[in-house]
DNA sequence: GATGAATGAGCATTCATTCAT
DNA sequence: CATGAATGAATGCTCATTCAT
């Protein structure tokens, strides 16, 4: 069997996992549940994977891979001004997005599922998140430096708290019926919130 | 045994089932886990839970009865200029604090565990986390009306994205060493962001 | 549950094992069968035993220490004459076939499935015949002294040997319809064989 | 592809078998790893045998061929007098050696392995075992025919001791690090033992 | 009420064997 | 003929739950 093939399988099952462990959850799925949704025996399963446990690492490397490549695409020190700044954060925002709207399954499991399967996986996740609050900082260091935000920022508090917002953003927009309106009305409140703040000024 | 006597035991199991919980995660957690724990045989958990699901359930509607609590001491209406409204957010946020820092434990259970253990209990979090959205909503819109909030505000996605940072706030708070010190830099850092944002004014 | 009741219990699944063990061999029994020909659960049989290797670990101890105390019963310096030392070697070859004819299937066992299941078993029968080997050398070395053997007896190599034959006798006695006219003709070539010899002498 | 490349790989998947079953036993063998060791396709292995079972039983039926034929090489009604035997015993002995010693796997299978997979195999080895001690007896009653030995030998029994005690010679030997001293000293004392006995004479 | 012995449903995993290519 | 992907029967073991004492 040619590598394609091989390789083809191996998506469709970490397809078909990704279904299952999100509609079931980790413990609550049976390898055969996966087996079954592709209509293949359960041991073929195990040709592909070595265990459960392997296959949901996979799943979730895979997505931390991709949140780590989206962080870096873009140069934490490119933004000069306060509208460069706005509309990186609109990219930022945009891409990660981008990342979970494509199946909303694999944001299910980061947030439902990835915590309390495993202490490997709950490091693993923690430090995906530590690198993500590590880049934001630096948009927030940068933004200080070039003086188009505030000196007296405690930009690692302030980088886990917007990181936070933005997590809770994401959610609801995938929750969202019409996600393309979700997604305008919270890049507009997250940005206001972040750079404008809510109190009316004179 | 008189109802007292019931009740203790009952309080118990719970304290020592939060433990484990906390320690274990629901899935690895074994009843003769929470009975060993008391020394009781595990046979007795069954007089006064009718499950394991049963306790976890308890537990968490422990806890959100508990953050109910906590958010409906406050009310919304109260706050008449700005400077109240800092007041209150503080309140708040101490309340919090002061809830999951009573019971790190229930904090871990809360965002470890509730989630993807199963679908009534996902959907009785959303509930709460839906009714805290509600009471932060109306601080919002108090604001909005009294005049010392932006009236442009889009107050429904607002009290989401601040209540997302009031979380990971709180699990920053209880991960750090010095539980006071965090709680002041975090509590000036969301109220900066919140009501005045990032941006340099001139 | 009382220490006796355990115990009881206990003792009727290594029973049971031994049974299911020495008919269809290790890696043919399954745990379900020690359990059906009890009448229990299978899951009672984990209360008592950690796994199935365990208990046949347990098997493998309680012949080992059987034949350890066998053993150890006489002591290698007692006899003084060639008669003494005749009467001595059938009073430890009865014994040998009492342990064995008290359960021909602890016999089977040891023969048929000690060997190979596990390395770890493996040296344990090894370590058990060696100290059988060192014991019935310590015989010879005894008759050596006394002058009552030859004095040229490469006594490790020949105990190993006479060893050998007492084997295959047990297994031969064990194997007969009449075990007690075995027994007799058995014991009685093999102690011609060791002391005298079949040559014909003059 | 012609009746001898047939044989051939039919040798060497045989030869690829009794290594693994030598080195892992039978249950512990997987048909992948025979297949594994000549780097052939494991679907390859079910062209040349039925089942794991058919291959073990064919290198049975080889070590068992391999054993009556050194038997029968040997004429028992051959020797005359007691120098003869005693050169005959040589002979047999070496050959017995020998066969075993070309592949030490070989008789580890034998003894480790061949008991306890399977009654049929069982069977074929108390045969086996059964046909030796018959011409061993051959040699005996020859003897005593040839009143070179006792006129009283149990010569059944005492064939099987005999042959008891060739085994563990077998074991010994095979075991040692240098082969030729072993044989050399074992030989000795199984020909003292069987002709002359240990008991020191006036 | 308390206990813990008994239970068996349930599941991950292995591997001999088949068969389409 | 050779291959190795696919298969699924088979089994050891866990643990929530029951219930006799």
């Amino acid at each position: 069997m040619n590598e394609n093939k091989i390789n083809q399988r191996r998506s469709d099952i970490i397809e078909a996992a990704i279904q299952v462990f999100s509609e079931k959850g980790y413990h609550a799925t049976k390898i055969s549940d996966i087996a079954e949704l592709l209509k293949i025996g359960h041991g073929t399963f195990y040709r592909y994977f070595k265990s459960k446990f392997d296959i949901f690492n996979a799943i979730a490397d895979d997505l931390i891979l991709h949140v780590g490549q989206m962080v870096t695409t873009e140069a934490p020190t490119e933004s000069n001004s306060l509208e460069d700044y706005r509309a990186q954060l609109n990219r930022i925002g945009k891409s990660l997005f981008d990342i979970f709207m494509t199946d909303i399954r694999i944001f299910r499991i980061a947030f439902y599922e990835l915590l309390g399967v495993d202490a490997t996986l709950n490091e693993k996740l923690e430090n995906a998140i530590k690198l993500f609050d590590l880049y934001t900082e630096q948009y927030l260091i940068n933004g200080v430096n070039k003086c188009f935000l505030r000196p007296d920022l405690d930009t690692e508090v302030i980088a886990k708290a917007v990181n936070g917002m933005i997590f809770v953003s994401c959610k609801a927009v995938l929750d969202a019926e019409d996600k393309d309106a979700a997604y305008q009305r919270w890049m507009n409140s997250v940005s206001l919130l972040m750079l404008d703040g809510m109190a009316l000024r004179a």
